[in-house]
DNA sequence: GGGTTGTTCAAGTGATACTTTGAATACCAG
DNA sequence: CTGGTATTCAAAGTATCACTTGAACAACCC
């Protein structure tokens, strides 16, 4: 039947923007530019690969429709294609999370031990930040922060706290963030 | 840095997600699948590949997280892990078809010529069955039918259809549908 | 026990994925 | 237009994994 080639050419294809998907380095490629573009050279710095290698990973994501590119002098920045490829990002994320036992190990691994870091959900952020009673730190790059932030919020990227802290007052919570729950640089503020 | 291979192996375990995903057959499983539960040797049928390779396809599907079991004396009935997999799904499929510029072409190639069928929004529909205008037809098979379906509407497979079309009022206009936008069942059924 | 439905295993086939290297291209500044 | 920087491309090397099939095995029902 010709039709069934032909539903597996369509299924196919749909695939293949999972297959782009599906390989480490991509998907942290995708988990960073969630935050907003960034620059080949940039990227694979986060990523910990060569620049050549970086570059061909993301060629992948870009012929799968996930990003899109622009070039701005001699740098070209990627970014996410829609923001529906962010809520796709964070689906496969989350269901990772659910169902694969095996991340509950992982993420301790990398994430280490949270003793001595105080966790503040979402909520708790936002009353607090209304009555005042706290210091809003964004310990992220100085580019995503520029990108977008929580309103009050104050540029700190780690590399710059120990500057940062001089300022800041003595008497009141200092409450740090990042990127999202798989970024350490919030950890490693607080300890700091 | 042990930090770089902790976060390559998290990273490596959300990326394995998308890589269960990341074939064709699978997709479909999954396509199938966000309909309700399926036995095995059904969705062997429905994907046109033999039990034991469908039942391979489960496995890896399963152990990615995205299915679960339940087992009804000798059958053994598959489904989606979560309502969030099925989001997934539509994440993924919705992406494909926005930014793969190839997906047209096969999924023209896949549902034909769709000359001569009239195609309805989901809106234009209710509004037809509240002033009572239309008949709507489920040309799905009889157990999705019965997983749940359009308020109002009959069931009527596709090889089933010439028996009930002989109790259709002739008068009015009839509206058939099926799974989605990539299910040929309902062009098929307007056709004939 | 006999029949049905699924799973597992071993094996065959084929292909693909990732990384690195070195060269090529595109852009900017002077 | 020349030198420097940033990115891409093409090719080659390395390694590995993915898909399918057929047959044996297991679980269940009657």
């Amino acid at each position: 039947m010709a039709e069934r080639s032909a539903k597996d050419s369509l299924f196919g294809a749909f695939a293949s923007v999972a297959k782009a998907l599906g390989n480490g380095h991509r998907a942290e490629i995708v988990d960073v530019l969630a935050q907003g573009e960034r620059s080949v050279d940039d990227l694979a710095g986060e990523i910990g690969q060569s620049v050549a290698n970086t570059s061909h990973h993301l060629r992948v994501l870009a012929d799968a429709g996930l990003l899109q590119t622009r070039r701005s002098g001699t740098r070209v920045f990627y970014r996410l294609a829609s923001d529906r490829v962010g809520e796709l990002w964070t689906a496969l994320r989350d269901i990772a999370v659910d169902h694969v036992a095996e991340i509950e190990v992982l993420s301790g691994a990398y994430l280490g031990d949270r003793d001595g870091v105080e966790l503040v959900t979402a909520a708790e952020l936002v009353a607090r930040l209304e009555t005042g009673r706290v210091v809003v730190l964004d310990v992220r790059p100085v580019d995503e922060y520029l990108a977008g932030h929580i309103a009050g919020a104050r540029s700190a990227p780690l590399d710059a706290l120990a500057d940062v802290a001089d300022s800041l007052p003595r008497r009141r919570e200092i409450v740090a963030y990042c990127r999202g729950p798989y970024c350490v640089y919030a950890d490693d503020a607080v300890r700091l």
